[in-house]
RNA sequence: GCGCCCGUAGCUCAACGGAUAGAGCAACCGGUUUCUACCCGGUCGGUUGGGGGUUCGAGUCCCUCCGGGCGCGCCA
């Protein structure tokens, strides 16, 4: 019996009391269902009774009582009290509890999955760096943290795109073309340009390929330049975020946004909603309406599209392709954006709650030889991600950025991430894998063929065994808040304490049987457990995008 | 000045408004005759920055103060 069914069974004890008369009251719509801390309580409890017993007028022990004089009746479940202020205690019957390993192996890889936001079209908008250097740390936490939000949304039943947003459109890129073009001449860079040995290869590069570039006239000699730069330097942002696996499903161009007229379109529909004006020759947007603390141009007296212009047609073209919610992931140097997001959004008739969510992010420090790595990019002492992952490998920096709420701050050891102990924990609950991954194998070495024969769930009785069950049991309601609170760092969190419950089995529970003993009930059983231990890591892990060994 | 985020054990950090606030690391003490010891158990460690409030119940929500980070362009 899992939690969920265990929450329809209390519901269920509530209805059929308030149709008998017993009770009244408002039911929640979510019965909580716990894990005590405390084993002495039983495997489950809800306080069910505590937040009924105000609504029904009468005592929340005796609502407690009530309910719990009924559960106890219910099938598969051993024993129900009332304990503290009302807290209904639960304990499972032992094969009600111990089918779930069969559950879950059955459910394989879809294990864990719902339907919680099931009909939602959630576009996804992360990193979206200037195609004017490598992907450097600021942007790495949100290629990881954006990712697994990204399969965190999905598997939880939404419709998801990944995108990132090329801005490739204004200033910054005609200093990106002038510093390498400036280079190419064997030159200095310009006050104001890109500096970096990147800079000198892309230069080499473009020279090599087209050695004509240096002879053009100065202009049209940057845009050569610029072009072939951005070229270059975009297909290295994609090569190096696939290597991340990071898989974007649209690269959406700025430059393509003005060329198609969505800029026209969004501007047309802002100008419909009646938030648009015209003051001192610019266009403005009123945003006040709507919570922003001051309005916002789009278009400047000079007749120029401010940025500003292009964020809102990018908005208003993801609602055109069907989304029905944008969310953007921010550093907090950003987090100025959130109201002027949420107002383009009312402006453009939108309701800015579900439309548009914007997380912010703190930065991302790090940390080498006991000191903090100091890092600008003026400077061009960045790390990029590519020497992240260089240095410490995709599945430790992936799991080490997830694993951290994004609105807390976050450091980076690189001398402990590439440390095999617990303070670097992917390689805890990937031990964890590769340690059941190993009893499997020895089992199929044994010849015992543990899937066709079956197990007796009762069997699974140790305390350890409970425990394990029960974190298994969790997964799926752990995927499902990571989803709903937008906060992915729940399952590499989740992943640690049932590896950690994996390796507390493992410790006093035999699963194999020794030398020439015979394959007995209780050797199936586990194995089961250890199965469905295997298959929930692996789709844990599988959310946050790293990889599940079998050896290590 | 205004706005957003943060403040939890010596350190790094957890904790859908639920019972006695938890892990890892560090320190100390233990555990394996055979499935991966990269593991497990134990000890030590706290006025959840201070103060008020909301309620059956607050680290969590509200107010206020203190401390820290960041942001407040017809820049991109």
């Amino acid at each position: 019996m899992t939690p969920e069914e265990l929450a329809a069974e209390v519901r269920g004890c509530v209805v059929t009391l308030q149709a008998e008369g017993a009770l009244t009251g408002e039911l929640p719509d979510d019965v909580v269902i716990e894990r005590p801390k405390n084993r002495d309580r039983g495997d489950y409890a809800t306080p069910v009774a505590l937040t009924l017993a105000k609504s029904a007028g009468r005592p929340p022990r005796e609502v407690a009582a009530l309910i719990a004089g009924r559960l106890a009746e219910a099938e598969g479940i051993d024993e129900v009290d009332v304990a503290g202020p009302g807290f209904i205690n639960i304990r499972l019957a032992a094969d009600a509890q111990g089918a779930l390993a069969s559950q879950v192996v059955e459910a394989g890889a879809d294990y864990g999955h719902g339907s919680l936001l099931a009909g939602r079209r959630f576009n996804v908008e992360f990193i979206s760096a200037n195609p004017t250097g490598p992907i450097h740390l600021g942007h790495t936490r949100w290629a990881a943290v954006g990712d697994a939000l990204a399969r965190v949304l999905a598997a939880s039943g939404a419709e998801v795109s990944t995108e990132f947003y090329i801005n490739d459109r204004g200033v910054q890129m005609d200093r990106f073309g002038a510093s390498v073009m400036a280079v190419a001449h064997g030159g200095p860079v310009p006050e104001d340009g890109y500096h970096g040995a990147y800079i000198t290869d892309l230069a080499a590069r473009i020279v090599a390929e087209h050695p004509e570039f240096l002879t053009l006239p100065a202009e049209e000699e940057l845009v050569a330049f610029r072009e072939a730069a951005y070229s270059l330097q975009l297909a290295e942002q994609q090569q190096v975020l696939e290597l991340f696996r990071t898989h974007f499903d649209t690269w959406y161009s700025e430059r393509s946004l003005h060329e198609s007229g969505a800029v026209e379109r969004g501007m047309a529909r802002l100008r419909e909603q009646g938030h648009v004006f015209e003051l001192d020759g610019a266009t403005w947007l009123r945003t006040t309406d709507f919570g922003d603390d001051k309005d916002r141009v789009l278009v400047k007296a000079d007749g120029e599209l401010t940025y500003f212009a292009s964020d809102t047609a990018y908005y208003v073209d993801k609602r055109t392709r069907g989304f029905t919610t944008s969310i953007y992931l921010l550093g907090a140097d950003h987090h100025g954006y959130v109201n002027r997001l949420r107002a383009v959004a009312a402006c453009a008739g939108d309701d800015m709650d579900v439309s548009v969510e914007v997380l912010i992010g703190q930065l991302v420090k790090m940390m080498r030889d006991g000191q903090e790595v100091k890092l600008s990019k003026r400077a061009g002492t960045l790390i990029t991600l590519e020497e992240l992952v260089e240095e410490v490998g995709v599945d430790a920096a992936r799991y080490s950025l997830i694993r951290y709420p994004v609105d807390s701050p976050l450091t980076l050891d690189l001398d402990l991430l590439v440390q095999r102990t617990n303070d670097n924990p992917v390689f805890y609950v990937q031990y964890a894998h590769a340690r059941v991954s190993s009893v499997m194998r020895n089992a199929a070495d044994l010849g015992i063929d543990w899937r066709s024969q079956g197990y007796d769930p009762a069997l699974l009785v140790h305390e350890r065994e409970g425990e394990l069950l029960r974190a298994l049991a969790e997964f799926p309601a752990v995927v499902a808040s990571a989803a709903e609170l937008r906060e992915p760092h729940r399952v590499p969190r989740y992943l640690e304490s049932l590896a950690t419950a994996y390796h507390r089995f493992y410790d006093v529970c035999r699963v194999l049987p020794r030398g020439d003993e015979p394959t007995e009930p209780i050797h199936l059983a586990r194995l089961w457990l250890c199965a469905a231990t295997r298959q929930v890591l692996a789709n844990g892990l599988a959310l946050c995008g790293v990889t599940a060994p079998d050896r290590m």
